[in-house]
DNA sequence: ACATTTACCGTACGGCCGTGCGGTTAGTTG
DNA sequence: CAACTAACCGCACGGCCGTACGGTAAATGT
């Protein structure tokens, strides 16, 4: 057996693909999945075009990758902040305004990269469709288990309805996001950020929890 | 002067052009505005493609166009039911409703269409974008507006941060649209109704002007 | 009456698209 | 060493794209 080191040629294809996929999850932050083309990622990066889909072997498969690209993003930006907290409110906020800052500091060029690409593929069919769509319903579960952590320590109130609440959060961040890029206008995500307090207010077991603004 | 019938060639090249962008709204709210084409619209409609160019002059005419013609379509199916009402939160869960059925009886197969055009051209420039982002605050406008009117009716309190409250309403609005379209799944609407009720609890002087169950 | 305008159509153009194929280079395996 | 495999490249293809141009038929203006 000779899984020793598989340096060499498929490390550096791994790394063109992640340089290539680099490229793609902006462009698709901006563009769409649509947008995105093999000529052009070729061109951009100084590739051949064939070179670029043999490593790919179909435009789809690009897209599906590219997502998954674009979900390693996400969690590193957002998800992973959140492991530094204890479970419960603070956890929660801290969720909210990691997501708001990853909208706001554009790691995307085009904001948010899945409020662009679900509402691109939110009624087709097909695998990019459903990786969308699969990426977006873990990212509802995460926020609902998030909640529910917070239930569990006692700071969020046990009759809360946690789906709920996690949609009316949710829906505020998207929305902050899609103002924010099509207006060009940042004052949106203080909007957010106050209803998102708010609405923390109303489920929390002790109001000392939550700071006073936001 | 003989402005007198301008019946014959304009009036068919007008009932054309109307069935062109009939069908343009849907495609686009589906596929978007990107995925207009011209060869596609003629062979559908059965005309000829240099005939449907001939009647908007370029694409990115088409795409205004068909901008326009699904403000059309959102103001005979949202604004216009709320004129049978008098000024009030009444008028406000009526806007909300109407807009929610819009969205869930697929007006447009696609789900909202400005929802899908919104994500694809906020982040790009030129005239397409900028005509769906002035959509976008007339449709927020109207929405602030007709909380105002509420207000100045008694009906909403005068404290109220109405832009913020119209914030919440259509991020709520949005989100239903949003995941109902992603995942064919309608009970996002009964959220979103829910929320939005129990927001407006919080801003009106009388909660008897509101109904117990959405 | 004639000239003009408008709604079309047919054809053609250059450009970019995704994909397939064959070849070169180089790292891996036996 | 030879055999293999993976990362590329160059080239060519058929297809759809938006656009241009010229023509025809019919409604309108004078």
């Amino acid at each position: 057996m000779t899984l020793a080191r598989p340096d060499g040629r498929i490390e550096r294809g791994n790394q063109t693909r992640q340089l290539i996929l680099q490229h793609a999850v902006g462009i698709a932050s901006v563009e769409g999945l649509e947008g995105l083309s093999l000529g052009r990622l070729a061109n951009e990066l100084k590739l051949s075009k064939s070179g670029v889909f043999a490593l790919f072997g179909s435009k789809e498969e690009l897209q599906v990758a590219t997502v998954h690209a674009a979900i390693k993003v996400l969690i590193e930006h957002v998800v992973q902040p959140t492991r530094e907290l204890p479970a419960g409110l603070g956890r929660i906020l801290l969720l909210c305004r990691s997501w708001l800052t990853y909208s706001e500091q554009r790691v995307f060029p085009g904001g948010c990269f899945f409020y662009s690409v679900s509402a691109e593929y939110d009624a087709r069919e097909g695998r990019v469709h459903d990786t969308v769509a699969a990426a977006h319903s873990n990212w509802f579960s995460f926020v609902e288990q998030t909640i529910d952590d917070a239930r569990q320590v006692g700071e969020v109130r046990d009759d809360t309805d946690i789906p709920q609440l996690a949609f009316e959060l949710v829906a505020l961040l998207e929305m902050a996001n899609a103002e924010s890029v099509l207006h060009d206008n940042f004052t949106c995500y203080s909007r957010a950020a106050n209803g998102i307090l708010t609405r923390l207010r109303g489920v929390t077991t002790d109001p000392a929890l939550l700071p006073d603004r936001p």
